[in-house]
DNA sequence: CAGCGGATATTCT
DNA sequence: GAATATCCGCTGA
């Protein structure tokens, strides 16, 4: 028989690890967003780690500064950020404080309050693309800068909660590299996923774009 | 599915 | 001024 999924919070303790354990281990835990109209819950199946410490890839790789501020706060905290002039991805912050690692939650399956995802992603054409992206993922949740620095883990009424679920067998794992990231960051293969599962957004490798004219 | 161009604003140099 | 942890709509296979 299969267990159901744990509804209990993730506790601080679970962020306040080295990144690079956090990550895989996120795979089939449960974000669950409350919105006026009802909670909208996502079983994550895709995510990225990105270090502080030594990895170009890093918003935090060049120190502190304004928009990476809660990186280099308490681990369980919400990090979002704008993109590409339209879009809005979330990270959650690992620990140790201080050294500004989080991992980038790029997709999962959404388990609860679909109708209310769907509202909010209007171009997808079915359920697996509501939150197949980091972009996406963030939009089906109605996930803006306004949550940005929210703490994940904290008890009672918050508007983001990251719950226990059902943790992935290990097995099932598979990791890649990055997807979007140039140069040195590209190497390590600190892109995990859970094994055939169709709400995994497909690799992209990073392409400079054009100048315009 | 792959490849492309375009849209868009913030961030850092 | 240039780059960007992206997505969408289109074409073609």
């Amino acid at each position: 028989m299969i267990a159901s999924p744990d509804r209990t919070p993730l506790p601080r303790e679970f962020f306040d690890r080295p990144v690079l354990e956090v990550a895989p281990d996120l795979l089939g835990r449960l974000l669950v967003r409350d919105t006026p109209d009802g909670p909208i819950a996502l079983r994550l199946t895709e995510v990225e780690a990105y270090d502080g410490q030594n990895d170009p890839g890093s918003h935090a790789y060049r120190g502190r500064t304004a928009r990476n501020e809660v990186m280099f706060g308490a681990p369980g905290h919400v990090y979002v950020y704008f993109t590409y002039g339209m879009w809005f991805c979330m990270n959650l912050v690992c620990g140790p404080e201080g050294r500004a690692s989080a991992v980038l939650l790029r997709a999962g399956e959404i388990v609860e309050g679909a109708e209310l995802a769907r509202v909010r992603r209007l171009s997808a054409r079915n359920d697996k693309e509501l939150a197949k992206g980091p972009a996406r993922l963030a939009t089906a949740l109605d996930v803006d800068r306004s949550l940005n620095g929210t703490d994940a883990c904290a008890t009672g009424d918050t508007p983001l909660r990251i719950l226990h679920g059902t943790q992935v067998d290990p097995a099932q794992v598979r990791s890649g590299p990055r997807t979007g990231v140039s140069g040195d960051g590209a190497v390590h293969p600190w892109r995990y996923w859970v094994a055939d599962d169709p709400t995994v957004s497909p690799y992209r490798a990073h392409v400079p774009r054009r100048r315009r004219s």
